[in-house]
DNA sequence: ATGCCTGAAGGGTTCAGA
């Protein structure tokens, strides 16, 4: 198997990120792309941009709805094996467009978009816990092989996040979503980014307000976990700062991960170690607080 | 000012996001 660059990217409305999205393409090149917050229902994704994918060679399989939520994956390395949706999850009260996966060039991918949770003590935050159980469940069965990518709504640790006092007491960083995510990667998915960059200041998402990526305020909460067989081929993990700056970005920044071909002989771990010094910690408060 | 941006739906505003 060759190469394959695999990426992640909460877009926040495919049709307004049009004109950051096929450039992004472009410049990056990813072999395989799982997009979140599509907004927008199958045929409309596919009435706008189904002719410039294929263009660029990308197969697509889209789970998607009007107004909310939405994913897809993009794949130029194939897509088979196409599961819309997750089996078993839970609705709101209907099943939502949160999950899809197909197998590329040998991988099975799963682009999720968890849902967000609102308040701790919400009927919301409980269907973030079952869907999360659901996801475990799917998952399981194809664990080696598999590479969970997407918005998770949740920080893995305080160390995810700019300031934690700043979200004590509020969803993304509770003990019950923390546990429900480590009981996924419990499953043998390893946190590709955070095991690349073990001490390092790496946030996806800044809030759109008060300037908090000017500051680099954020929180790292779009994740690629991957199974031992993917993991063990992975070259190189980081964040693309660049697709948050600029005009008319989403307010998540894609992550972009690159794996070696595949090892038919003995070859191991190929991860390298990290070298530079943790960065400052940020202490400024969440843009509610003036 | 416990939504300071942004997007969608729909209608002149409201809901949702993290």
């Amino acid at each position: 198997m060759d190469p394959v660059r695999i990426a992640t990217w909460n877009v926040n409305s495919v049709k307004q990120r049009l004109p950051r999205l096929l450039p992004w393409l472009d410049e990056r090149r990813p072999d395989v792309v799982c997009l979140q917050e599509t907004k927008c229902a199958d045929d409309a994704f596919a009435d706008l941009l189904g002719g410039e994918l294929a263009d660029r060679g990308y197969a697509v399989a889209v789970h998607g709805e009007a107004t909310w939520n939405g994913v897809a994956i993009l794949s130029r390395v194939g897509l088979d094996d196409v599961a819309p949706g997750l089996a078993g999850a839970p609705g709101f009260p209907h099943p939502e467009a949160r999950a899809v996966s197909a197998v590329c060039g040998g991988v099975r991918v799963i682009s999720v978009y968890v849902p967000n949770g609102r308040t701790p003590d919400s009927e919301h935050y409980r269907y973030k816990l079952a869907w999360l159980a659901s996801l475990r469940e799917t998952v399981a069965a194809n664990r080696d092989t598999t590479v969970v990518c997407g918005d998770v709504n949740i920080a893995p640790t305080d160390h995810d996040v700019f300031d934690p006092q700043a979200y004590a007491g509020q969803t993304h960083v509770t003990p019950p979503e923390r546990a429900a995510l480590a009981e996924l990667q419990a499953l043998g998915l390893r946190d590709i980014v955070r095991d690349r960059w073990p001490d390092e200041r790496v946030f996806t998402y800044w809030d759109y307000r008060a300037g908090m990526f000017h500051q680099d305020l954020g929180m790292r909460i779009d994740l690629v976990l991957a199974g031992a067989k993917v993991a063990d081929r992975v070259k190189a993990a980081w964040v693309d700062r660049q697709a948050r700056k600029g005009r008319g970005p989403s307010d998540h920044a894609p992550v972009i991960v690159d794996l070696d071909e595949a090892p038919d002989g003995d070859i191991g771990p190929v991860v390298p170690p990290p070298s530079a010094p943790a960065a400052r910690r940020g202490s400024a408060r969440l843009p509610q607080s003036p």
